[in-house]
DNA sequence: GCCGTTTTCGGCCCGACTGTTTTCAGTCG
């Protein structure tokens, strides 16, 4: 059993509980067992049936035994208790905005409701008078996020790439305004998606900050605004939300919006503890009864005897105690990139030339890049056949750029038995090959994962591309045994890929994590198919600072040579 | 239900906002 699987039935779980009246620790202890349990890295299922299960955080003595009842009979026996008595349908109403759990319950309790179109008959009926808590209010915001949730518009994510692009500009727009002006949220943090943007400031006159915000071309409504912030929509629909505080403060402020919201929960949690209280206004003593405001966040990690944790980290996976310790990682930066492995051209589904992407490639200041067009079997657009591949290894020896090394590569499509599509004579000839799975998703787990083993087992496979297939809230992975292809590709040598199209982050971040632990060596590569889109790479180094990745651990790093001697051929 | 540089029992982050209430519970981030 996948661990996201895994993950759904305590998700579940803490929702069934919920709505059955549980304490709400209970709740919490279930959702943060299933979070540990969906970002595990390892198979959960494994860690299980080893008896290790209980080294998760969140995962003690009674969740492990229903981990066990779950891998052995495929369901919870208290979750199918709790599912006889509470109707599927109650799940799905407290995902409208404002009906948490105790009001669901009301509703259920007092006038029978229990799906989404019973709750919308008796809102339009004026039945919700006669529930306690509820009045006029009440019932036109449930008619409202009805509407808004038929019409698509409630809890979409989106891409962090298209979060960044507006945020930054948003950013950049009240810049002249403020003292102070940062993104916060987790499009700090470079998460795959947010669902909303926050923007944090400083400054001495909110009024007129909230005004220059309105009037940003970026902003589309403004729902709300006072002198604490405001809050509005941009035209791509994403909501965004801006706080102000005066500059004394930013630091909390900053490192308060910042989250993630787990984060600051164990951080306050562990403040606590040392009589210290935190909030996005400053840090109570209680021994001296004062607050003490931040003007950075180094600041506050300061106070709270942490080193600064960059945002990347910020997930409650572990850097609290590293930090305070001081054992946090010396992450990986764009910077330390020296070239880029992974780039297609017009010879295959690509619209610029060798040269032009060459030329562009050594202006972001790498000094090496190799050219990897899709192999001959590629189901897709154009294709190179092996003839037409060895003119092309001619023409990209032939580009000579000073003081830079173009490598004649390949995305060698992984057949579905695991063999390649060019013969190893080809293979040879070529100075970097990646392997990459983009036929037949959808094989069985025993079968992909033998096809994948097989591939990274290949003396000529320099590199596994997009190891999962995911494509971010498009496409869920291949059913893999990914454990097995970490342990492989650490076994042969061969690096894993950590694909930086903002759509694919793949490796994702917690994967990259394991693998890195396993010994495995990671390579960032942007799979650009034009100029522009060379410059994803800051995604892929984003994923790969959130998984806790250093620059040794990344072979790009290197120069070309070192890489060279790294390599496993 | 989990967890332990005060504890194996008794705690378990912090504040804003909303709508319904005469002082607060529920929800959200």
């Amino acid at each position: 059993m996948r661990n996201a699987e895994i993950a759904d039935a305590f998700d579940e779980l803490a929702s069934l509980y919920e709505l059955d009246g549980a304490v709400v620790y209970r709740v919490v202890a279930y959702r943060n067992a299933a979070k540990a349990i969906r970002e595990a890295g390892v198979s959960v299922e494994d860690l299980a049936r080893t008896g290790r299960v209980e080294e998760l955080a969140g995962v003690g003595k009674t969740i492990a035994e229903k981990i066990d009842a779950l891998l052995d009979g495929g369901t919870i026996p208290s979750a199918d208790k709790l599912r006889a008595r509470i109707p599927a349908g109650l799940v799905e109403i407290t995902r409208i905005p404002g009906l948490g759990p105790k009001r669901v319950r009301a509703l259920h309790e007092h006038l029978g409701v229990t799906s989404l179109d019973d709750l919308r008959a008796a809102a339009e009926a004026g039945r919700l008078d006669d529930v306690p808590g509820f009045g006029k209010k009440a019932q036109e915001n449930v008619i409202a996020a009805l509407a808004a949730d038929e019409a698509g518009e409630s809890g979409t994510r989106h891409l962090l790439s298209q979060a960044l692009g507006v945020g930054e500009a948003i950013v950049a727009g009240l810049d002249p305004h403020a003292e102070r002006v940062a993104l916060a949220g987790s499009a700090r943090r470079m998460a795959d998606t947010c669902k909303d943007l926050d923007v944090v400031a400083a400054t001495a006159d909110p009024k007129a900050l909230v005004d220059a915000f309105a009037a940003l071309p970026e902003i589309d409504v403004v729902h709300s605004s006072g002198a604490a912030g405001a809050r509005a929509v941009t035209h791509p629909g994403i909501p965004v939300d801006l706080r102000v505080v005066p500059e004394a403060a930013f630091g909390n402020l900053l490192q308060h919006f910042t989250g993630s919201g787990k984060h600051n929960e164990a951080l306050r949690t562990e403040a606590v503890r040392r009589g210290l209280h935190v909030s996005e206004y400053g840090i109570a003593d209680d021994e001296s009864g004062e607050t003490h405001a931040c003007a950075t966040e180094e600041e506050v990690y300061e106070r709270l005897g942490m080193r600064f944790i960059p945002p990347e980290l910020r997930e409650n996976r572990g850097e609290l105690a590293a930090a305070r310790e001081g054992r946090l990682p010396e992450l990986v930066e764009l910077e330390d990139i020296r070239g880029d492995l992974h780039m297609h051209t017009v010879a295959s589904d690509g619209v610029n030339t060798i040269q032009e992407m060459a030329e562009a490639a050594r202006e972001r200041g790498y000094a090496y890049a190799a050219i990897t067009d899709h192999s001959a079997s590629h189901g897709f657009g154009d294709h190179v056949d092996p003839d037409e591949l060895l003119r092309q290894i001619e023409r990209v020896r032939a580009v000579d750029l000073a003081g830079f090394t173009l490598l004649a590569g390949s995305e060698v499509n992984v057949l579905t038995d695991g063999s390649l599509d060019y013969a190893d004579d080809i293979l040879e000839q070529l100075d970097w090959v990646v392997a990459s799975v983009h036929t037949s998703f959808r094989m069985g787990r025993d079968e992909m994962t033998k096809r994948i083993v097989r591939a990274l087992e290949h003396p000529l496979v320099d590199a596994l591309g997009h190891p999962t297939g995911r494509k971010i809230m498009q496409r869920e992975p291949y059913d893999v045994d990914m454990d097995a292809v970490i342990e492989a590709a650490a076994r042969t040598g061969t690096f894993l890929e950590i694909n930086a199209n903002p759509d694919r982050r793949d490796l994702p971040d917690h994967y990259a994590r394991a693998a890195a632990e396993a010994g495995v060596t990671l390579v960032i590569d942007s799979d650009a198919h034009r100029t522009g889109t060379l410059a994803n790479m800051r995604f892929g180094v984003a994923t790969a600072r959130r998984a806790w990745l250093t620059k040794e651990q990344v072979a790009n790093t290197r120069t070309w040579k070192q890489l060279d001697r790294l390599r496993k051929r």
